[in-house]
DNA sequence: TCGGATTAAATTGTTAACAATCCTCATTGA
DNA sequence: TCAATGAGGATTGTTAACAATTTAATCCGA
């Protein structure tokens, strides 16, 4: 339970099929079926109809009337670069701001979801490192602005879809380190010139 | 029925809602009521709720659990400019996709739209400058990348909600032949310049 | 054997009823 | 007077059944 946010159904089943599709479980284009899905949940096809309308929002699926969703394709490179200079614009404005506005107990919380992330690369578990990861960076998006915070996923969920350089675990950890110091620093010039390091 | 899409229950309330919401129908904060939009569509809560989703995640409503979706508050001055840069990012690049690989079919297609944006001017309607004005832009995008498209709806129906320089029509319309004689001149710069100075 | 129509199965789209939750407001007791 | 309590009504969340559509399989004739 992240954040005290409370769920709903279909709520915990887009975050669990979201670190799914993330993670590569599903093939490319591959078809989803809401029957399937419903009985391995245990509820009934609404909310999972729910949490595949969100997906699809947010670019991992594809929805075509009548025929449901399938994995959406990856980017091509141009794309990919595109979405990246427009998440590191959005990302950069939430960092300062954060930065700016941040109190104790937010610097707590980000030692915390640090700790997380360092653990899960201990463990080398890469859907683990994959959900911390976008954790950390997602709790200043929606600190900083709860407005940006669905757009921002958008943006990096399609990225991560992509490829992962997550799966070298040092390096995801120095990164994010060298970040999260220089925010508790309030050192705002470092804090970005690191994030643009850690998100390409 | 633009483009040929096949509309089910859904999309079109999705449609619907959103024209209200982006000229400005529903104040700011105001709850909706699923029953109410249920009874004026002539369906029942299901497709209104997929609707509502839909416009959560494009930013247009928000949501709180057990307690439904209410119209989203402006983004603040700091986070538009945001927005702005961010859709000149995507469109940008979406505009030279475009020109480079567009057919004259597809030249058609944009004469036509911009008709309709045209006489929605002269009608000067502001509800269907706002759709049409739209319209002419997601075609270039959803053309160049349908990966995209989704994202910039995003971004635009943000940019749209705060105010809205739609209310200058001769100008609206200025802006738009200008970028559109540039594309059908292939003159990529020229239509990158005069995008940049209709987005903002 | 092949192409096209026809039927059957699988899947999505919609609905109405029911369950769970939240909100309002009157009541109670100190 | 005022806060706590607790019905009740309103609203959202979930479910299962039904309708519409697509996909797959079968059959038939040339």
């Amino acid at each position: 339970m992240q954040y005290g946010i409370k769920h709903n159904d279909r709520e915990s089943i887009c975050e669990a099929l979201r670190k799914d599709l993330l993670t590569g479980k599903f093939d490319f284009e591959q078809p989803i079926r809401e029957q399937k899905l419903a009985e391995r949940f245990g509820t009934s096809r609404g909310p999972v109809r729910d949490a595949l309308l969100r997906l699809t929002q947010e670019g991992v699926l594809v929805y075509e009337p009548n025929k449901g969703v399938r994995v959406s394709s990856p980017l091509t490179d141009a794309e990919r670069d595109v979405v990246v200079s427009m998440r590191l614009r959005l990302e950069k404005f939430c960092l300062e701001a954060f930065i700016r506005d941040a109190k104790k107990h937010h610097f707590l919380q980000l030692s915390f979801l640090l700790e997380r992330l360092n653990s899960a690369c201990e463990r080398a578990s890469l859907p683990e490192v994959a959900e911390c990861d976008l954790a950390l960076h997602r709790y200043w998006v929606a600190q900083a602005s709860p407005h940006l915070e669905s757009l921002w996923l958008g943006l990096s969920v399609r990225m991560t879809m992509k490829y992962s350089r997550l799966s070298n675990y040092r390096q995801v950890i120095e990164e994010h380190n060298n970040i999260i110091h220089a925010v508790m620093e309030k050192d705002v010039e470092k804090a970005l010139f690191y994030l643009e390091e850690n998100v390409i």
